[in-house]
DNA sequence: CCCCTAATTGCACTGGGTGCACAAATTGCC
DNA sequence: GGCAATTTGTGCACCCAGTGCAATTAGGGG
């Protein structure tokens, strides 16, 4: 899971696309903490006050930060929320590149998605979905997290189809892609998500459902 | 041209998504004189000065407002730059709501892109996209607009077929499509558009192109 | 233990964004 | 035209997001 985006403020560590490579380092290791720390005391505060209703320093001192240091990880509160819509979708495209090369691009999102079963992130997700619907502010930093998925999943596709492939199909295929999958999740966030906001397995397989059909009818043409 | 979404301040006249009824009162005029008046500044200001680069105080003295007035128009300076992608996606949904309803969506789509020569909203948005180049700050803004026009044009479509149609077949193709034309525009960004920011008619006809190529891909299930 | 680098913090400052109360413009009505 | 009602613009005060800078602390390597 690389997290180096224009999500958070740290810089990209490698400018190329690659996959994991953690330093295990004293240093590494307590950054990776307080960033989860962070994104996870996000949404406690969203889930307890309702957005808006909470400081950057609110967050800062629940995670036990200064704020200037909170502004060192995530240049906005909203940004640390958006973080989990981010994961989501890194842990998507990391499925996607340990797909087999042979196969279709669209095959291997179907299948990429079909591998998220790990309820995890995707319920996380969800449930961070729920939480901030109809809330135009966070919304912003989650259109980012999906356009920020759209490159990396296009980067993603032009490394493995090298230079065969032109570059313009494979670019409106994946906003297509991420377009279609989008579109899915919004459905099942108005008509099949719970409304207590607890999202059990059984949620989410219909959510994974959801997105292979998108998926699928894409391949389709929409016929 | 119905302007009112969550991109300003104001709320929506009207529930539906009808097409343009305007009040010629003076009142009204005042302000959409003030609105227009407002983005022009705003582009302006930007090709001037660059973005981050200017207040919001320069952004109302230069329209001749205080800047309490601005902040009734628009939640910020970089929502009134978006506005301008935002009234080139109205106009394309116009294009697609005047097509006969027996079409089908992908091809009134691809008819409505194609009504789009006019070259006043095509080449202003294009000048704009090629301003905010690497400026997430305004690009967050892009994509709300991006995202509302997904929604309207969902609208439209579920308008069109009535309840014949399957709900989430509607919406993840309409998410397929604004998600292909977006990345069409985006490629066009990239690679055909001139560096000098003066659009041509040749260059929006390239555009318009590359958009209704992009659509047919779409049709054909990107085989 | 001691240097070196990286991360945290405090401080001060700009400016976005908003609630509120009041002035100015517009409208409808007589 | 005059007058009341309503809508729109404005000034003011305020909060807080976000940032640059310099000092401080924590980790890593010898």
């Amino acid at each position: 899971m690389d997290s180096t985006t224009f999500l958070d403020g740290t810089p990209p560590d490698h400018p190329h696309g690659g996959s994991a490579e953690e330093k295990t380092s004293r240093r590494e290791l307590n950054k990776q903490a307080t960033r989860a720390a962070i994104i996870e005391a996000a949404v406690n505060l969203l889930s307890e006050n309702g957005l808006g209703n909470f400081t950057a320093e609110d967050l800062a001192d629940a995670v036990g930060i200064s704020r200037r240091t909170f502004f060192n990880y995530f240049p906005s509160p909203e940004a640390a929320l958006a973080a989990t819509v981010q994961n989501f979708l890194d842990g998507a495209i990391e499925e996607f590149r340990q797909r087999p090369a042979d196969e279709t691009i669209l095959d291997s999102a179907i299948a990429a998605v079909m591998a998220l079963v790990e309820p995890g992130s995707l319920s996380r997700m969800a449930r961070m979905c729920l939480l901030t619907e109809n809330q135009p502010q966070v919304q912003r930093w989650q259109l980012m997290a999906w356009d920020d998925a759209t490159s990396k999943l296009s980067a993603a596709a032009v490394e493995r189809l090298g230079t065969k492939a032109d570059p313009f199909f494979v670019r409106t295929m994946v906003g297509a892609i991420i377009g279609a999958g989008k579109a899915a999740m919004e459905y099942w966030l108005e008509h099949e998500a719970p409304r207590s906001g607890q999202v059990t397995d059984a949620h989410s397989m219909v959510l994974r459902n959801l997105i292979t059909q998108a998926l699928q009818h894409l391949r389709n043409g929409f016929a």
